[in-house]
DNA sequence: ATTCAACCGTACCGTACGTTACGGTTCGGC
DNA sequence: GCCGAACCGTAACGTACGGTACGGTTGAAT
């Protein structure tokens, strides 16, 4: 597979094979279980992605490609379908950080982050925390074009957005806390969030009052 | 080396050579690479930390007991000294997450969380992101006793004082993304984040006014 | 001077894994 | 029905590493 391709049906489910192993063992992934698991050669998994880091990022771009979010439009946006824009973003956010394949792929992508070359933890940033950027900023400056929220900088709003939504969770998961997000938390949690944002952005007519 | 006792002198050495070389190396440290570095024999190693796990243990305690930032004083606290207080934790808390040393252990650990037992996440997540916190909370409520500061839960007002400082610097960092942070600017983003989470948590009067 | 414990350097063992090679099988095209 | 490509299953190779064993050396206590 070259790097653009997208992989066939056979070949998703070798990555899928993949991403339940990584969860399963960790980095401890060995091309024979992942054959084994997948039932195929391992003389093919070396013909179509190369070798074992070809086979891991292959399985990180196959994993982006399946949480993309829906799209948020900027039609009819008021202060609610703003804020509920966001609030959707975050809780979708928070739910993929929280996610046990994106921990597992994480994980790997930071532990072979130490010696270049380091491809997989670029491919992860890229796909991860730098492609949601992207997908929220135009949301954030069309906020602005309304009215709706001051700022100057959109990467550094986007960055302070990021960090009040994630706060400790991501490093904490991703050591190995056993935290459980249930689907109400993540709701509560983002909402939070993006009531903080509004009171640090916020157009400022309504002041919020944060706090709990 | 039982877990409570204090290294020798020569076994300082030795985690000092495992620092430099878990920051050359990254997780593909050998136990043959740390005895040629501190001179000294496998044997020895073996001995001294039990085994390899033991041995990395070992060093996130030694490189903890290294990076304890001076203690903030709840005397004379008026809104500048707080303010003080929580932009040099701020500042010196980002240092620490931004270190070769740090980041090297956080991504070992981090590489090693996927299946128990998980000996080191735990270890850095005790003596880092909740050693922070314990001695951080103090200070919080020390401000929220005179009045600078307003919250119910102290210890989600850490976590959301975290969030404004960390932001998205730590995942990129420990994912490889090369990022320099000189000190001018980290204490300029100390300074940013403390000034939000006033506008979030301080007292009513004086509202700030965040957004660069 | 002798003893003894700690330690160094090195050789060694078992194992596990990435990668390659090969024989057998399936399957679409002719 | 035949051919060739793709693929499966497995065996094999080379290497690298964690952990152990052992002889030689130092140095302090007696």
């Amino acid at each position: 597979m070259s790097a653009e391709a997208i992989p066939s049906e056979r070949q998703q489910a070798v990555l899928d094979a993949v991403l339940e192993l990584l969860v399963e063992k960790g980095d401890a992934l060995t091309m024979t279980a992942v054959a084994r698991r997948a039932s195929c050669s391992k003389e093919t998994l070396y013909k179509w992605f190369g070798d074992r880091d070809g086979l891991l990022s292959e399985t990180v771009r196959w994993q982006a490609s399946q949480v993309r979010a829906g799209n948020f439009d900027a039609q009819h946006l008021d202060s609610s379908a703003l804020r509920d824009s966001l609030r959707d973003f975050a809780a979708n956010w928070l739910s993929v950080i929280s996610s046990r394949t994106s921990l597992a792929l994480n994980r790997v992508a930071i532990g072979g982050a130490g010696s270049p070359p380091n491809t997989l933890g670029a491919i992860v940033l890229a796909n991860g925390r730098f492609a949601i950027g992207e997908r929220l900023k135009p949301v954030l400056e069309a906020g602005r074009a309304v009215g709706l929220l001051h700022f100057d900088d959109t990467e550094e709003t986007f960055r302070t957005l990021f960090g009040l939504v994630a706060r400790d969770v991501q490093v904490r998961l991703l050591l190995g806390e056993a935290i459980e997000l249930k689907p109400d938390e993540i709701l509560a949690d983002a909402q939070r969030a993006v009531t903080q944002f509004f009171a640090l952005y916020g157009a400022r007519e309504n002041p919020a009052k944060p706090g709990h």
